[in-house]
DNA sequence: GAGGTAATTGTTATGTTATCACAAGTCAAC
DNA sequence: GTTGACTTGTGATAACATAACAATTACCTC
């Protein structure tokens, strides 16, 4: 059930640990970058990081409303874009959301494995799919900049418990 | 520069030739499923068809007023969501906008090159990329259900032009 | 052909996601 | 302490998408 290949999010973990591991690597990354993770873009990472699951920009915003942030859309979309943009999260397109990076700082390919069961989301290690993804498109004469790789299913635990799919 | 592996969007072509055979095989499939392709649906694929590029529900939502449909979204949602629905075109997440699919009917898997350039973009088969992918998430005990792999990146011909991307 | 049923189309209204433009504040370098 | 770059906050608006209901049309059965 609990697959020792399965990436944390579909194993029971030590999420406070977890949290604080990523949060130390982000924060070294910025401070080796000379990013400035500021109190909101900080807030904001830890906010996608309390779950494994991605966050619309307008929940994001509630949270930082009720924190005394400032309570307009650009508020949360600056931070976002932000930390997305720096590689210490990521946009899941198929959900208008966003996770954070599970490896800020080391440069890899990722996708998306979203669960419609729980909506956990898990980033696994992608390089190799990429790279068949980029000789494919170079066979045709195209250049691919960015990839996005999404896949909807269901997690092991939500099978397991023969949870179905949400249809969204 | 005209690679004669890459996609007929990347490469001068019939374009009459190619829509019309898109169409024929299109109306084939609906009529062997006994799916109803009605005129606003037709028009609809007609309308994608008329560019390799990936249009969105309210571009298209205002070509059918000018010819008489509805004026309200949910004429060209529930069009677009027939044709997505039923294989004959595919939604971009990215773009949040709808393509004609190049291969109804046949079972496929496919990824979508999307120049950033000169918005083309181009449907390439990705049976084996979805095969790796598909192994990848069965080692962490997730099963997909459906996937979507988008690349942007430049076409041949913006780069032999030189072209630089739009950062959108 | 009439009646019943399901699917389709249309409308109004509303919800959700994302960006623009500008003012005010913060920070670091000089 | 002034300059200039960056960051945050605000109001307004744009772009994308769906809910709910009425009217019509296709299709099947009798
Ligand atoms: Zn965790
Ligand atoms: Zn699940
Ligand atoms: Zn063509
Ligand atoms: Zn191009």
């Amino acid at each position: 059930m609990t697959d020792p290949a399965a990436p944390a999010a579909f194993r029971p973990h030590d999420h406070a640990r977890c949290v604080a591991g990523t949060l130390a690597l982000a924060r070294r990354v910025a401070a080796e970058r000379g990013l400035r993770l500021t109190p909101v873009r900080h807030r904001v990472l830890e906010i996608l990081l309390e779950r494994h699951a991605a966050m619309g920009a307008y929940e994001v915003l509630e949270r930082l409303a009720e924190e005394g942030f400032g309570h307009q859309p650009p508020v949360a979309y600056r931070a976002l874009d932000f930390l997305v943009t720096n590689g210490l999260a990521h946009r899941i397109q198929r959900l208008n959301a966003f996770i954070a990076c599970d490896h800020p700082g080391e440069a890899h390919h990722a996708a998306f494995l979203v669960c419609s069961g729980c909506k956990t989301v898990a980033e696994i290690p992608a390089d190799e799919l990429r790279a068949t993804l980029d000789s494919a498109a170079a066979a045709t004469g195209f250049a691919i900049e960015r990839a996005s790789v999404e896949a909807v299913g269901l997690c092991p635990e939500c099978r397991a418990q023969g949870r179905a799919g949400q249809p969204a």
